[in-house]
DNA sequence: GTAAAGCTTCTCCTATAGGAGAAGGTCAAG
DNA sequence: CTTGACCTTCTCCTATAGGAGAAGCTTTAC
């Protein structure tokens, strides 16, 4: 298959493949004596796999130490099993941080419907940011 | 006030106070005869104004829009209100697309404590990613 | 035979918020 | 008079996941 071909299959643009094939997240395909790559299932699925590492959150770079792992002869399983828990960790954290923000927010809001646009200086730029003396 | 003892009150690098005056974050300073950058109070608190609107999620491209509202001679506040509105919503729901990837990456932990890396083949890179077939 | 579509490589660009180093001017203290 | 600390501008680099365009082959179709 050409690179197109495969791009079609899995609605990938071929620059995308080729961007992962120097991300090392592809093997250098086979040419064809006019230089064109040449692909076959195995590309395929690569390429699924990857596309399932990040729906599970995985960055390329994290998919492709997966990968190079199993280029290394070795069931890159534990690898991931890892990878996802040190993931998951960052994603609670970050709804933690998201959950502050989004309390942080909230008070801003309420603050600002009960400050009068009048009050405010330039000085300051905008008073809904200014830290509020009532104790 | 030099550049370094604006940097030195606030805790900022020299830097970033460079940065964020070529971002418009930041009016041109005067300049002393030897081209230092000279600052005085309103700086600090222009400063400080950035950092409260950074720590309610706003980018630098927002504060400086904040900025920019401000220099045209009308009180930001209701701009300000939107823009926080509109972010209050994006967290919302970057909080509810984390909370789909938590309960995905903790069924494929459950999933990964299911398989035995033994049966993980080099085709499929590694099947704690495969979608499982069984309905 | 020519035009369109597909392929190749090259380089630069996007947004984010700075960080790093180079090369040089300036200023205060010893 | 020199050293160290401070300031100046310039440019490039970081991570992320590609996107965009240029210039040039090749192949397919009419």
């Amino acid at each position: 298959m050409l690179i197109g071909q495969v791009a079609d299959e899995l609605d990938v643009p071929t620059r995308t493949i080729r961007f992962y094939e120097r991300k090392g997240l592809l093997p250098e395909p086979e040419r064809a004596t006019n230089g064109y790559r040449i692909y076959d299932d195995t590309t395929i699925a690569r390429l699924r796999f990857i596309r399932n590492a990040q729906a599970a959150g995985l960055t390329l770079a994290e998919i492709a130490s997966i990968i190079h792992v199993r280029n290394d002869g070795t069931a890159p399983c534990s690898h991931v099993d890892t990878l996802l828990k040190t993931k998951l960790g960052e994603i609670r954290e970050r709804r933690r941080q998201l959950t502050a923000l989004e309390t942080e927010l909230t008070q801003l809001l309420e603050r600002s419907s009960q400050l009068d646009p009048a009050d405010c200086t330039a000085g300051e730029i905008c008073h809904i940011f200014t830290p509020s003396a009532r104790s």
